[in-house]
DNA sequence: CTGTATCCCCATGGATACTG
DNA sequence: CAGTATCCATGGGGATACAG
């Protein structure tokens, strides 16, 4: 091979190598996937990276396993079943993808929000995705199991509806509270138990997508908002719903309403 | 953006995004030539890069420039005068670039070696380029400048021509001679003088394809010697290349070349 | 001098069908 | 199940000419 006078040294040449490694569309997110979930059949990995064609992954692996990143273990003919881990080297590349993201962190603060729709109906998730797709970056959950992992993915705000199956919605969303604004999804009224909810809004079902645009929006713009502030403005939100579909008159006589409109009032001075 | 559920972390995702920012092939190059060599203008980048094109040279400084590594200074209009520098985003770029060739130096120990060919004459270089290109790594220089510069890329063995312009040739080799094994190439016969020059070997002109292969991989071989065996093998050669071309006789009759015999068996002990 | 505009090539990777 | 084989679409990037 004959390399023309750049200039450059040694180890610019390895770092450039290095690159050329991860720069195929693939192979970094195989090895970030096989990092996170250890060793995967090449079914699991098929499911495990959305959007790959298995003529790709086939490519990428053995691209990979002459790389030295990964290797490859046949753990049973007839069915045939392969199992592909990452070698000590493999491994060692998270020092490149944790300056990578460090960098990243540092200088590309200019991310887009990422909302997170769950809801059991997939053309729900559809419809809201479509809407709000181009502001911010979507994901989307139709189980309890899609969305635990999807939280792990630094989401802003989830558009979260009460039905989804597999879950405890209270428990759930007292999970997802630490990290992201909550938006609960409700489909018929629901009464004063609400306001046990730790919700940060409510919306009703049918909604419109300018109405999950305002309130996508509203969650963002509080983001950093310390806790007091957040627990006022939840609590506000929850008691104004509620007293969008309930007569004020039935509302005065239960007793957690009353309560919590008091809580409002407290806080509000 | 619709993003499916891959199981992967925010910071995955970001060490991604950060990675198609060096995914394109001259991305890195030219944040590290502008990281070398500081400022520098469209056709600086040009010459110091070989073979990229002029437009792909300027679409890859507009996608740096909007990604936030380069800024673009116009220092004059009429002609037309532009200059690039790495802002302190495309700076920190380092850290990254450091962490991938550490990788390298960790686990891509299987680099091929590299040799430079040093001659004025651009048919000589690149003939015995093709020869060996095969097998190693081949740099290219025909002026002390351009010796210099390739110097720095890691390489293992040096075929220097006597005559290279803007050299003092037995200044240079001593300078090589620290980082890399030295074969000389010589025109005519040369006397006892060339004992005095600190080479590992001498190659007279013309030369064929074998001869040339089997010195570079002697000296290949030897890399890792210690000093006094290295100063023993060199001095060996050039004795043993004087005495090919000169009769035995007139040689002993020159002082130097005694003192050299004698050296050499002192060494042999 | 510093770029666009144009045209063209070919490697990457997607879709689908088939095999051990 | 874990891949090949085949065909095809796309776009990154090379060469050249030209423009501000």
């Amino acid at each position: 091979m004959i390399r023309h006078d750049d200039g450059l040294s040694a180890d610019d040449h390895l770092a450039l190598d290095v690159l050329s490694l991860l720069s195929k569309k693939w192979h970094p997110v195989v090895v970030l996937t096989l990092r996170r979930h250890g060793t995967l059949g090449f079914n699991d990995l098929l499911e495990h990276i959305p959007d790959i064609s298995g003529k790709v992954l086939s490519g990428t692996l053995e691209a990979l396993g002459d790389a030295g990143l990964i290797e490859r273990h046949v753990t049973s003919e007839s069915p045939l079943r392969v199992e592909y881990e990452l070698t000590a080297a493999g491994e060692d590349m998270n020092s490149v993808f944790e300056s990578l993201s460090n960098w990243g962190n540092r200088h590309l603060e200019s991310a887009t929000p990422t909302v997170l729709i769950a809801d059991s109906d997939r053309r729900i998730t559809g419809m809201y995705g479509d809407w709000i797709a181009t502001r911010y970056t979507v994901l989307r959950a139709h189980n309890g199991d899609e969305l635990d992992r999807s939280l792990d993915d630094g989401v802003d705000v989830v558009l979260f509806d009460e039905g989804l199956p597999g879950t405890d919605t209270s428990a759930i969303i007292e999970t997802v509270d630490k990290t992201a604004r909550t938006i609960l999804l409700v489909g018929d009224r629901p009464g004063t138990e609400l306001l046990e909810w730790p919700c940060d809004d409510v919306l009703r079902k049918p909604v419109v997508r300018e109405t999950v645009l305002e309130a996508i929006d509203e969650q963002l713009d509080r983001r950093d908002a310390p806790t007091d502030q957040r627990e006022r403005a939840a609590l506000a939100a929850k008691l104004s719903f509620l007293e969008l579909i309930h007569t004020r008159e039935r509302l005065t006589r239960i007793d957690d309403y009353r309560q919590a409109r008091d809580r409002l009032t407290d806080l509000e001075e």
